[in-house]
DNA sequence: GATACTATTTATAATTG
DNA sequence: TCAATTATAAATAGTAT
């Protein structure tokens, strides 16, 4: 948006590609919070880009994230639910895929060295890109040496669902029975036409959501 | 954004707020997209909106999202789901790090294929894994088009937790083992909000994972 | 209320340091 | 590579239909 027109298709050159989508994943987080705050509407944005374990999220706040899944307790179906993927079977599986196109194509490769060795007659060494990938995929051993703080850091998935702004949350939730928080008095009273549409999905506005477990949920993510 | 400075904060009138909402949630969806297809990332966004029951959603698979909000059962919350949450994010990472491999890898074949054109003068076809790779990294324009099919490929956990490029990802997710749903090819691209929920009857049927939509979330976007 | 239409503000592609 | 700058494309607030 600047200068020329983008046409919209993935950006070949490595670092045009890597700039521009700095730029972008800021302005899309950006406005993922104006608009969320301009129109009191839960909005949620999340960007994984490539070497970052953890993607950038909007809104903040993962914690929210209950309050969103609590909305889905009326739902039925939800005994159901145990059968839900198993994520690390899923992974695995893409893992295993993934190593028998790596093998093909490093084949490929080699093969087209052992041509390109005795067309021009020279030994060009296999670059270290292909021996590490063999060991990348193969080295389960790494695995073992992830660092323990590194996951700690590490929830995606968790930040991924949350959403919705205090503002309208705030009027919704009127104090708790619980301890008071204190930061929620800040809300102006002025909203109070608009506080039902956040409302839609949580059933449990009444406690207070930042430390509030909804007893189901808790059982159904339990083991 | 236009004839004056908008002040961040909650839009008080209510057409105002409304004609807003529709703008820029619009304006949001759409930057998703591109950020998505010209940095070839994933990036997904989600907005609630009064007095509609289901969210608006980038991308335009639904169930894709609702995998990752069922990840949120590996919140650090859960004490036992920690050790979990080490596992996926080992393989996370790993996946990533064999992506990049794998690129490296890919690169450095065309490069010797480019040799050997030079060498030899005959354009000898590229292996089958090779062209795999070849049109995962380079299809964009396919993807742009439909990403509903691009989507189809795409392993869900991968979509939540990994992030990335797609190339590799195509990689990393072979074609689907069932074979493709061809009603998901009328999805218009540009309308998120009418496929919402198109897997909504896609039952359990086969229980194979890239198909496989858990009734729980299924049932969270249908009214 | 939904468009359609600008005047502006923003976002950002290309460029520079 | 990275940050800062700048010129331009996009988004959009206010307005009219």
């Amino acid at each position: 948006m600047a200068r020329k027109k983008v046409k919209l298709s993935w950006i070949s050159n490595d670092s045009a590609r890597k700039a521009t989508l700095k730029k972008r994943r800021k302005g899309m987080l950006k406005k993922t919070k104006e608009l969320s705050v301009l129109c009191d509407v839960k909005a949620c944005a999340i960007v994984y880009s490539p070497d970052e374990y953890r993607p950038e999220v909007w809104p903040p706040e993962p914690e929210r994230v209950m309050r969103v899944l609590s909305s889905f307790k009326s739902l039925p179906e939800m005994e159901k639910s145990k059968k839900m993927l198993n994520q690390e079977g899923f992974l695995r599986q893409r893992i295993s895929k993934t190593q028998e196109q790596l093998q093909k194509l490093e084949k490929d490769n080699r093969e087209s060295r052992t041509k390109l060795l005795m067309l021009q007659g020279l030994d060009a060494p296999l670059p270290a890109a292909a021996a590490a990938a063999s060991s990348a995929v193969m080295g389960q051993q790494e695995m073992v040496q992830t660092p323990a703080d590194w996951y700690m850091n590490v929830n995606p998935m968790m930040m991924m669902m949350t959403m919705n702004n205090n503002h309208p949350n705030d009027m919704i939730n009127p104090p708790p029975l619980l301890p008071p928080a204190p930061h929620r008095h800040q809300v102006a009273q002025e909203n109070v036409a608009n506080v039902a549409a956040p409302m839609q999905h949580n059933q449990y506005a009444g406690h207070d959501e930042d430390q509030y477990v909804d007893p189901f949920l808790d059982s159904f993510f339990s083991p």
